[in-house]
RNA sequence: GCUCGGGUGGCGAAAUUGGCAGACGCGCCAGACUUAGGAUCUGGUUCCGAAAGGAGUAGGAGUUCGAGUCUCCUCCCGAGCACCA
């Protein structure tokens, strides 16, 4: 822009350097096979979490991540791994549908063309993706088998007693339906007015839609559903071996909501039936005072006395009523009433009142608690609005006279008295389980993954129905592919789409196709395997591909490194990994985790430290940089600014400092003659290092070896930095530092290395160089300094030879004029010394 | 409220197993070369102090010859969960 002249000619070789790539195929991984296959090179997956293809474009924060993986890409290469680096698009959902929709056009076309421009902005970086592998969710081809999988799902359930997914046929009941690991239920579900359709549980924040932000209402409606919650106990245990983030398995971990307990049986006086509650103290059964049932619980309308219906009703409208944000109001009181009914406490045969409120959550356990308000703070916050009976049956270590809800020693327990609560809650459960009035169990806060949305722009479903029963389709059938519809918006009812499209529904005379559709997260359910082998006609991923590429070696997982951001934590990661489990118990994979290794990138924030976005005008985009500094200074800004994982500041002046210590590097090598080009710098010269500089290259070659495999990559550019400023100043100056720190710089900034790489007259490419190995021998130097302590401060530093004793070492700082002085008029009573670290010499006054 | 992360110069940040706090970069100050500098190069730059010296990693205690790093308490910021029985 207002660079009249360029520190380096960045804008001429950067999109010649990406043409050359994309022309030669550079990066182009090939499987086993393949011609050129070589089987004695190890193979290094590293994929980044492929992005929707939105009209805003690729975002500074998608570089970050990309320009990791890219970064390590490329080393593995020169490090000789078969590495598959790919990318694609997730373009199906409602990010692509609401673009089309606002735009008034077709999403087909929209994604095209928003696929293209991230296209470009992806090869405007320099990115070594190996471009033959793209696919984007939307290709027929591709969803022909996510169709397919869900298929497998379809014919599929889950065996307790093998603790696996096997095939519908091993099913020996007489509802095959009621056991599929894909299902039709009638259930409360999130409803989302504005966008027309409904949505999963894991899609709603603080009881807003994910996406748009947009009210969500809870409705009964016909749902497709994945029974995820058949391996809630494989996903919580599989995290074990899995190298993730501690936080993002926590996350998974807390989603899954494990927890231990048991199922009690209560009798309801007067009726025929018991109702069950689940809870996690069943040591306080004789505290248990009254029970409440969740408003919405199916058995309220039957247990209701007549004198109490109108006031149940009543308040069952009012909740219903009630937004989900609305009734998990913490800072309100506990509302709820009386149901005249009563049920028996097993544990004692006391009648004990049975009433409805809204703090008892249908979606939990069994919609039922027994509360015992002495030792939990909701049930007695409720009993004491409503003036009922509280009973300590736990007598806390040291009273504090408040609601006590931790662990101590029984008591008003009758048989359990004088029991420590762990050994209480065994004795409780064995003598309910004698008694068949419950049991040990253990409850999942996760539910079951609810599959179709009211959209057009998603994967159709294989199904048809037929007198009121559904079927899947044949696999010769597959793709299914939406109709083409003028009218694509949703109805504005839970009524899908597609189901306008009358012709397209009728499959046969008596049989109608399915009109929902599947949610975004089916086509990145399983796009890492595709990957593998994206143009595979008769599998969706062949054997000897996914063999090859999803080896592990030990580990669970496949992928060898996957970066991406937090939002997926209990999302994209999770049901990923409950396909992957199902497709592994199938029999068509051979690890039973796609993921091995994950890393999350932070968020950049603008240069205010407000998060980006377009209302606060702080949105930094990739191409200004881009046209200003060149993709180069971008990319190592952007692993410059801190740790990959960290949230960041975005800084102008930082990119500037990145871009300076990229001039210098070119001015290593190159000056500019009396015309105004650059030619090759005439200080270079075929000469020796000094030791000196033999030190700092080696030192370098070894920390940007070792921080790139710890993912430092900061601290391995500050290395190439203290490199460069050794040598910019050397007159003459060894050719051989731009031989070593030009592979070195390579991953990080491709185009100048390659750019410098070449017009040097250095054979073959820079990005094709075996990665330096330093020479241990070189860093060793003859002499080294110390500090000298007294009392733990530094007083003085001394120089001691390499190896010296600690004797030596001694004697040196004992004798050093600094040290006398600060030691004078005491008495030494202890030297320590750490060689070639550090003396400390302790004195006390005499 | 609960559960995780974090608090280091004016700023982004470095700092093997406890062993020279502030590498590297930004910014700032001074100088050089220049018609010019928002180019480039050189030197300086944690704070207080003229210096000697002292203080210093959110605050307070503790362990240790020695603590940014380990232990306990308090405060602040960020993220997640949120009546989960």
């Amino acid at each position: 822009m207002s660079t009249q002249r360029k520190q380096f000619p960045f804008s001429e070789f950067e999109s010649r350097w990406q043409q050359h790539w994309i022309d030669a195929g550079a990066f182009h991984a090939t499987n086993p096979g393949d011609p050129g296959f070589d089987p004695a090179r190890p193979k290094y997956y590293i994929l980044d979490m492929f992005p929707y293809p939105s009209g805003d474009g690729l975002h500074v924060g998608h570089v970050e991540g990309y320009t990791a993986t890219d970064i390590l890409a490329r080393f593995h290469r020169m490090r000789g791994f078969n590495v598959l680096h790919p990318m694609g698009w997730d373009a199906f959902g409602l990010p692509a549908e609401q673009f089309a929709i606002k735009t008034g056009q077709h999403p087909r076309i929209t994604t095209a063309r928003n696929v293209e421009k991230f296209r470009a902005q992806l090869r405007a970086l320099g990115f070594s993706y190996d471009w033959a592998r793209e696919f984007g969710t939307t290709d027929p081809e591709y969803f022909r088998w996510t169709q397919w999988i869900f298929l497998q799902l379809y014919n599929a359930w889950f065996n307790p007693g093998t603790n696996k997914a096997e095939p519908i046929s091993t099913f020996t009941g007489d509802d095959p339906d009621s056991a599929r690991l894909a299902y039709v239920a009638e259930m409360p579900v999130n409803w989302c007015p504005e966008l027309g359709t409904v949505l999963a549980n894991e899609e709603i924040v603080d009881g807003k839609s994910e996406v748009g932000g947009f009210p969500v209402e809870r409705r009964p409606m016909r749902q497709w559903m994945l029974r995820i919650t058949a391996f809630a106990e494989r996903l919580l245990d599989g995290l074990d071996g899995l190298d993730w983030p501690d936080s993002i398995k926590l996350l998974q971990k807390n989603w899954i909501g494990r927890s231990e307990g048991a199922l009690v049986q209560f009798q309801i006086s007067n009726f025929k039936f018991q109702i069950p509650v689940f809870t996690t103290r069943p040591d306080t059964l004789f505290g248990a005072t009254y029970m409440v049932l969740s408003p919405e619980h199916p058995l309220v309308p039957q247990i209701t006395a007549p004198e109490h219906r109108s006031a149940v009703e009543e308040y069952q409208k009012k909740v219903a009523s009630k937004s989900d944000l609305e009734r998990t109001d913490l800072a309100k009181e506990k509302t709820g009433v009386f149901t005249g009914a009563h049920a028996v406490n097993p544990v004692n045969n006391e009648p004990i009142p049975v009433w409805i409120a809204d703090y008892v959550l249908m979606g939990y356990g069994t919609g039922a608690i027994m509360a015992v308000p002495a030792h939990d703070e909701r049930d007695f916050e409720f009993a004491r609005q409503f003036g009922l009976p509280v009973r300590e049956v736990v007598r806390e270590p040291h009273a504090t006279g408040s609601c006590f809800s931790g662990e101590g020693v029984a008591v008003n327990s009758g048989f359990l008295d004088g029991l420590p609560t762990a050994e209480a809650k065994r004795a409780i459960s064995a003598w309910l389980e004698e008694r068949q009035l419950g049991r040990a169990t253990v409850n999942y806060k996760l539910r079951d993954w609810l599959f179709s949305r009211q959209r057009y722009w998603g994967e159709p479903f294989p199904v048809v129905w037929e007198g009121g029963r559904h079927r899947a389709i044949s696999e010769e059938e597959l793709p299914v592919v939406q109709p083409e519809m003028d009218d694509f918006k949703p109805t504005g009812t839970p009524e899908p789409p597609l189901s306008k499209a009358r012709e397209w529904v009728q499959y046969t005379e008596k049989a109608e196709r399915e009109t929902n559709t599947m949610p975004q997260w089916a086509g990145s359910c399983w796009y890492y395997l595709r990957f593998c082998d994206p143009e595979n006609p008769l599998r969706f991923i062949g054997t000897g591909a996914e063999k090859y590429w999803m080896a592990s070696a030990g580990t669970p997982g496949g992928v060898d490194l996957y970066v991406g951001g937090t939002e997926h934590a209990v999302l994209h990661l999770l049901y990923a990994r409950f396909w992957h489990k199902v497709m592994f118990d199938l029999g068509h994979l051979t690890t039973p985790e796609p993921f091995q290794r994950l890393v999350n990138q932070g968020m950049i924030l603008g240069p205010d430290g407000q998060k980006m976005s377009k209302s606060r005008g702080n949105v930094v985009t990739p191409d200004s940089v881009i046209a200003e500094y060149g993709a180069d200074s971008l990319r190592l800004y952007e692993m410059f600014m801190g740790p990959l994982e960290q949230m960041k500041p975005w800084s102008m002046k930082g990119v500037e400092g990145v871009h300076r210590f990229l001039a210098r590097v070119w001015r290593l090598g190159m000056q500019e003659n009396q015309e105004g080009e650059w030619v090759v710098s005439e200080d270079l010269a075929d000469i020796p290092f000094t030791s000196a500089q033999a030190r700092v290259v080696h030192e370098t070659i070894k920390k940007v070896t070792s921080d790139l495999a710890s993912l430092a990559f900061n601290t391995a550019i500050s290395q190439m930095m203290v490199c460069t400023n050794e040598f910019v100043n050397a007159k003459p100056r060894p050719v051989q530092v731009l031989r070593i720190l030009l592979p070195l710089l390579s991953p990080f900034a491709p185009h100048l290395a390659e750019e410098m790489w070449s017009r040097l007259g250095f054979r073959g490419a820079a990005s094709a160089q075996p990665w330096p190995v330093h020479d241990e021998s070189l860093l060793v130097e003859s002499e080294t300094e110390i500090p000298v302590q007294v009392n733990g401060k530094v007083r003085a530093r001394i120089r001691v030879a390499v190896g010296a004793t600690k004797e030596e070492t001694e004697a040196i700082a004992r004798a050093c004029p600094k040290v006398l002085e600060a030691t004078a008029g005491q008495t030494i009573v202890k030297v320590i010394i750490v060689p070639g670290k550090l003396a400390n010499i302790v004195a006390k006054s005499a």
